[in-house]
DNA sequence: TATATGCTGTACTGATCAGTACAAATCACG
DNA sequence: CGTGATTTGTACTGATCAGTACAGCATATA
């Protein structure tokens, strides 16, 4: 009876979606078998270590996007402005104007950090690598280009947290509209 | 055998430091019993509706600390830069320059916001019209006072997340300083 | 059409969950 | 010293949890 689902890739953006929506510990199997559309069988034999690698493979999963959406092409552009305006957009795109959370983020706050702490760690820091990058490249000092990064990092997280409390996505388009001129202007 | 935590409110401090490492799931009532030091007895007996009354009761609490130390100060002082710089002050402060969580920022990021949601609104719209009061005052025009009002709390969110996430509490202390930068200066 | 492989559903395990019931213990107050 | 309200520990409930075991089905290859 092979291959309802024909892949183990397929069942992630579901998984990622449960999480998002429970968090890591109140995602349980029940709910994670009904939007995946897969049985216990099933999900223990593509997640052979169960949640905790489900929870990884998500994880795995969103680094990656980030790295060929939006470091890769930071680090890359010749034009560094083109590689930042990029990362806007797609980060916009990702974050659905607001009305997303980051799982990442979410999974820090809480003691679920401790079970990915590697993974949660890598991702940040190579989004705030990839972006120092880029503003050094665009002529900011190093200190400056790190201020600057982590100042971009820290508002998107922020706004994010901040449009899902006050259930209105805009504070999130606002907030990225500030750092858009925030960047193009001086300093 | 009246007391022997003599009140109510005495338990809320430590129920505030379990919800804030273990989420509003992830907390059990044999954590939350530990940590308190009231047997399952005593929880029911001072919260009967059990453990969302527990958190009501520490999300109120969290928002009153706030009110008394924060936002009062924010809408009554005479010269509102003060208000802003003891805001500051007590944000450092409460969350430990950066090495805690804000347990309502985190509560609002999974499908916990859904059992809060008034709470969650209340706390941060009152921090937002209290700090665009006190920027007003301060000479901003309407726009300006709540579009950095919106900045200053969305940066203080997301260095609490990012900070948690890089597991180095700088991230915060060295965000608040951007801002206080920030309001000081022109714009 | 046989066989091996890979996928799936179902039934189960023991642990833990939130919450309840209630009797015993303690103190305030008379 | 006794009575009554308040606080507490303990034992219990039924539900749900993550994870396991395994039989059986479907398909690809031969």
């Amino acid at each position: 009876m092979p291959r309802k689902i024909a892949e183990r890739q397929d069942a992630i953006p579901a998984l990622g979606e449960v999480f998002r929506e429970y968090g890591f510990l109140g995602s349980s199997l029940t709910e994670i078998s009904q939007r995946t559309g897969l049985g216990k069988g099933s999900l223990y034999h593509f997640f052979p270590n169960g949640k905790k690698e489900m929870a990884e493979a998500v994880l795995d999963d969103v680094t990656n996007w980030f790295r060929d959406n939006v470091f890769s092409t930071l680090l890359s552009s010749n034009k560094p402005e083109d590689g930042i305006q990029n990362m806007f957009e797609a980060v916009d795109r990702y974050f659905h104007s607001g009305k997303r959370v980051c799982l990442v983020g979410a999974f820090a706050l809480d003691d679920t950090r401790d079970r990915f702490e590697a993974r949660i760690r890598t991702y940040f820091c190579a989004w705030t690598d990839a972006l120092t990058t880029a503003l050094k490249r665009k002529g900011f000092s190093d200190q400056d280009a790190t201020e600057t990064a982590e100042e971009i990092i820290v508002s998107i997280q922020g706004a994010l947290v901040l449009a899902r409390s006050k259930q209105d996505p805009q504070v999130f388009t606002r907030a990225l509209k500030r750092l858009r001129r925030h960047i193009t202007a001086g300093s």
